[in-house]
RNA sequence: CGGAGUUUAGCGCAGCUUGGUAGCGCGCCUGCCUUGGGAGCAGGAGGUCACAGGUUCGAAUCCUGUAACUCCGACCA
């Protein structure tokens, strides 16, 4: 309930209610109607201490997933679709996405892969050709069964991933050694129909990259698996600021259909953990049940090996969910779309003194190779400015005013911390790239101090609960390698199985739900 | 797919108990005035009350059904 006016519930998304004092109230956008009068004095009580920032989005220790709700509405990322499930990615989400598309691309080409295109339509009896492939998707396939009047002699299933047909066409271009590697990567739309569904999480359709890769030797493709994951760690840890744990799926969360399944492991800020990166051995699943077969060297035909490996849409989440706060995004300075946002400020008749400075910093940071971006727009005030941009998570503003020119200064604002400092303007094209650095180590230091703190090992299945439920948190546990123990944890817990970690914190001998001997450290946590 | 809640202007809500002219705030438009942390004043536009049936002289309001969304649990990138 609003304290001033009573209204009894906080909007959610627009501009209305939404913020809390320092003492734990909220306050309606009746704030912004109040004038003098009867409710002066209330007003001064809740305003007291911080008034400092308006905040129009659900605290995320109020409600976490409200506020992930709210900052992806108000920065203006997406917008729902008529379709259920469905999601419409709005210029600021879409691109967020290009760069991450860019700085993956540019990953993929480095380490020798090219681009394709695969048809949307997958025949249905391809899904026959790998069982367990086809018993893993099964349920979340739509059909696409007739067009027009006319019945389709054969099932179309809308890709929920491409392993399939692209198994099929490399059993066409593959004949001999001298055919491998093949190295291909694909930028596509797939579906999964899901039944419940999250912005950026979890939506029918989503987009993503997926890598298909065919190799002589079963070596070869398993460094591939290996390479992939290295790449995406590097563009997840340096690009994203999030910091990863990287491992295998056990043999229950595994691709269906691979060998082996690795995996990127993220911690967001309620302690849940999402999977950033998948990467899959495949070995000769995919090629048995293609055919796709290679004429070596010693005149013998072989079974190519192959490999998988993605990352989709969802990384959008876990850029929010890690580095948000109760103010809004919080877009690390190497992805973020806009880097510097110039606010300038100052009454009319200053501003044919402040527009021209701030268009030369604006055009000299350019110059520089900053994404900067100005907002000169006089229909709302620079305090108005200040919280929108950090809402929108834009990691530096750069105040520019009267008082500012007199000093030969311009003032910037850092997103991550909100501390302000001055800078002379013949420093300004050096000052901010080193800031941005500064911005960019500091957020994924925080995200690993929180990654950390959150993290412990797990005595038994009592305190495995704890931590996941009530600490929020990743628990490493000790894990016989049986499949009923893993069910177990998650029917007791509700916590699944991460990965087994390439580098444990720690080596614990005892599985924590039959007390034998452990086979492996496992990480456990609730997942989205 | 189960349990709970919600659906009234672009957004957040009131109105429903006890049927009778559809309201408030924000936002939007116009003008004036303002600009260093979401300014002020004046005027204005904007609604098949989720949908489909039913009861009634009359339904946002009562009854039945359907759908969508949100939260919580079983399947998943």
């Amino acid at each position: 309930m609003c304290c001033l006016c009573t209204q009894r519930n906080v909007c959610r998304r627009d501009l209305t209610v939404n913020w809390r004092s320092a003492a734990q109230r909220r306050v309606c956008s009746c704030i912004m109607q109040i004038k003098l009068g009867n409710k002066e004095k209330k007003r001064e009580d809740c305003m007291a201490k911080e008034k400092d920032f308006v905040k129009e989005i659900t605290p995320q220790s109020e409600d976490f997933s409200r506020w992930y709700l709210d900052t992806i509405t108000k920065a203006d990322l997406m917008d729902y679709s008529p379709v259920r499930g469905c999601i419409v990615f709005k210029p600021d989400g879409y691109e967020l996405w290009e760069a991450c598309q860019r700085e993956l691309d540019r990953r993929f080409k480095a380490t020798g892969h090219r681009n394709a295109y695969f048809p949307l339509f997958i025949p249905e009896s391809f899904f026959e050709k790998e069982k367990e492939h086809v018993a893993g998707f099964n349920p979340e396939l739509p059909w696409v069964t007739e067009v027009g009047d006319t019945k389709l002699e054969e099932r179309l299933a809308i890709r929920p991933t491409s392993e399939t047909i692209i198994g099929y066409m490399y059993s066409q271009w593959i004949q001999s050694y001298r055919d491998l590697p093949v190295l291909i990567n694909q930028w596509a739309n797939v579906v999964r129909w899901e039944k419940r569904t999250m912005p950026f999480l979890r939506t029918s359709e989503f987009l993503w990259q997926e890598g298909h890769t065919a190799h002589a030797t079963d070596q070869e493709a398993r460094e591939e698996t290996m390479r992939m994951l290295d790449v995406y760690t590097d563009f997840v840890e340096n690009e994203l600021a999030i910091p990863v744990i990287r491992g295998q799926k056990t043999p229950s969360e595994k691709f269906p259909g691979a060998i082996a399944t690795y995996s990127l492991e993220a911690m967001m800020k309620d302690g849940k953990a999402l999977q950033a990166a998948t990467s899959h051995y495949l070995g000769e699943n995919f090629a048995q049940g293609f055919d796709i077969k290679f004429l070596d060297r010693d005149n013998e035909r072989k079974f190519v090996h192959t490999t998988s490996w993605g990352m989709s849409t969802r990384i959008l989440g876990a850029l929010i969910m890690v580095h948000g706060d109760d103010r809004g995004l919080q877009l690390p300075p190497r992805i973020a779309p806009t880097q510097v946002m110039i606010v300038p400020i100052g009454p009319a008749k200053t501003r044919d003194r402040v527009l021209p400075a701030a268009r030369q910093v604006m055009n000299a940071l350019n110059d520089g190779g900053i994404r900067v971006q100005m907002d000169a727009s006089e229909d709302q005030s620079p305090g108005w400015k200040f919280n929108e941009y950090e809402m929108r998570g834009v990691p530096v503003r750069l105040e520019l005013g009267p008082r500012d020119l007199d000093a030969d200064q311009a003032v910037l604002a850092r997103r991550d911390t909100g501390e302000k400092e001055t800078v002379s303007l013949d420093q300004i094209t050096t000052r901010i790239p080193t800031l941005l650095a500064e911005i960019q180590q500091s957020m994924f230091t925080r995200a690993q101090e929180f990654q950390r703190e959150h993290s412990r090992i797990a005595a038994n299945l009592a305190d495995l609960h704890e931590i996941v439920r009530t600490e929020r948190g990743f628990a490493l546990v000790g894990w016989c390698g049986r499949a009923e123990c893993e069910d177990k944890i998650k029917e007791e817990t509700g916590a699944t199985s991460r990965n087994i970690p390439f580098t444990p914190p720690a080596h614990i001998d005892a599985c924590v739900t039959c007390g034998q001997k452990a086979e492996h450290t496992v990480w456990f946590a609730r997942s989205y």
